[in-house]
RNA sequence: GGUCAGGUAGCUCAGUCGGUAGAGCAGGGGACUGAAAAUCCCCGUGUCGGCGGUUCGAUUCCGUCCCUGACCA
């Protein structure tokens, strides 16, 4: 029961937050895996859960850096473990609940190894994009490290930038470094997943977007304007964060934005529920709360 | 009522000098090892508005009808 940990995961607008609330009663302590929610002031964007029921049940991995943090998968398998020692601590089972694919992945089925790289090389590489195109940074790689080339695709910007920036900073190729042993966690995991019919979710995510237009969400970026937390921040990359900035500077109507927003929140939503698949979790729906509760219950119960 | 321009994939449109058609978007599937709410890959048969005519063959040419838009009355 000690090992034990309960994974709920779940695309956008599925209904995890509240799902979350009904399952965890005085028995979990919950872990978010969102790699939005990790930063401050950006509540209403990336659906936070509220202070109130923070103080309900106690949440970790939000609310722990500030927007102009690089933070990282490995930076959250940290925070996790730190989180789980503590809910071990209060005698709790750790409940993770999150739609961030590679943050679950990096914490329970692994992530190599490797020294932080400075952000002055991957500055550099972006200079370098800029200047010779992608084509070159591909050509590059495919020397200093022909096993990541060939694994992906010459378009894949962000990886190719990642095989470059590992080697630059180590002197290694990241696939050497892929070869060494993982680190991850040995918690035994039961994963469900919450299952919306594809209509009815996309509906789901209009209304959710509408309803943070409703309360505030383009003076919540206005707020991080202000803060100097400005639209090159990584952080500023979430979906929904893009467009509010482009709308204070003038670049995009607000109509314009709230459509790319749900637009681009649709296609999220189903890069998630790809991910989620890998996992072959159990698939069930947000409104069968007590199903939920009793699969769990019997799965703790079982030692 | 007249003239002109259109009616082609769910949407916006391209194209076929006559041999039954293809892009973008939407949609679907997939990948994913420290930016991941990121980054990237794969998937296109549809009475080519209806009906006739010419033709071996028509979405393409001709006629006619219907619909939409603009202009003229």
């Amino acid at each position: 029961m000690n090992n034990k940990a309960v994974v709920l995961v779940g695309p956008t607008a599925s209904g995890k937050t509240n799902v979350s609330l009904e399952i965890a009663q005085d028995i979990f302590e919950i872990i978010s895996v969102d790699s939005a929610q990790v930063y401050k002031y950006m509540d209403i964007g990336t659906g936070k859960i509220s202070p109130y029921y923070r103080s309900l049940i106690t949440h970790y991995c939000i609310d722990i850096v500030n927007p102009d943090c690089w933070f990282t998968a490995g930076d959250f398998c940290q925070e996790a473990s730190n989180a789980i020692k503590s809910i071990h601590l209060h005698k709790k089972i750790p409940l993770f609940v999150g739609g961030t694919g590679l943050y679950i992945h990096a914490f329970f089925y692994g992530l190599v190894q490797l020294p932080k790289i400075d952000s002055v090389v991957k500055t550099q590489l972006h200079i370098e994009l800029k200047q010779k195109g992608l084509k070159i940074l591909y050509e590059e790689l495919s020397h200093k490290d022909p096993q990541w080339a060939k694994r992906i695709h010459p378009n894949d910007t962000q990886r190719i930038l990642r095989g470059l920036e590992v080697f630059r900073a180590t002197g290694m190729p990241l696939s050497q470094f892929l070869q060494s042993g993982n680190t991850k966690s040995n918690l035994d995991i039961l994963i469900i997943a919450l299952d919306v019919e594809r209509d009815a979710l996309y509906k789901r995510i209009e209304l959710r977007v509408e309803e943070m237009i409703r309360q505030g969400f383009l003076d919540e970026v206005k707020n991080l304007r202000t803060m100097g937390y400005t639209e090159e921040l990584n952080s500023q990359k979430a979906i929904g964060y893009t467009q509010m900035h482009r709308v204070l500077k003038n670049e995009l109507s607000l109509a314009d934005a709230i459509e790319q927003i749900k637009q681009e929140t649709k296609h999220y939503a189903k890069r998630q529920i790809t991910w989620f698949k890998r996992y072959k979790p159990l698939w069930i729906s947000p409104d069968n709360i007590e199903k939920i509760r009793k699969i769990i219950t019997e799965w703790i119960d079982r030692s």
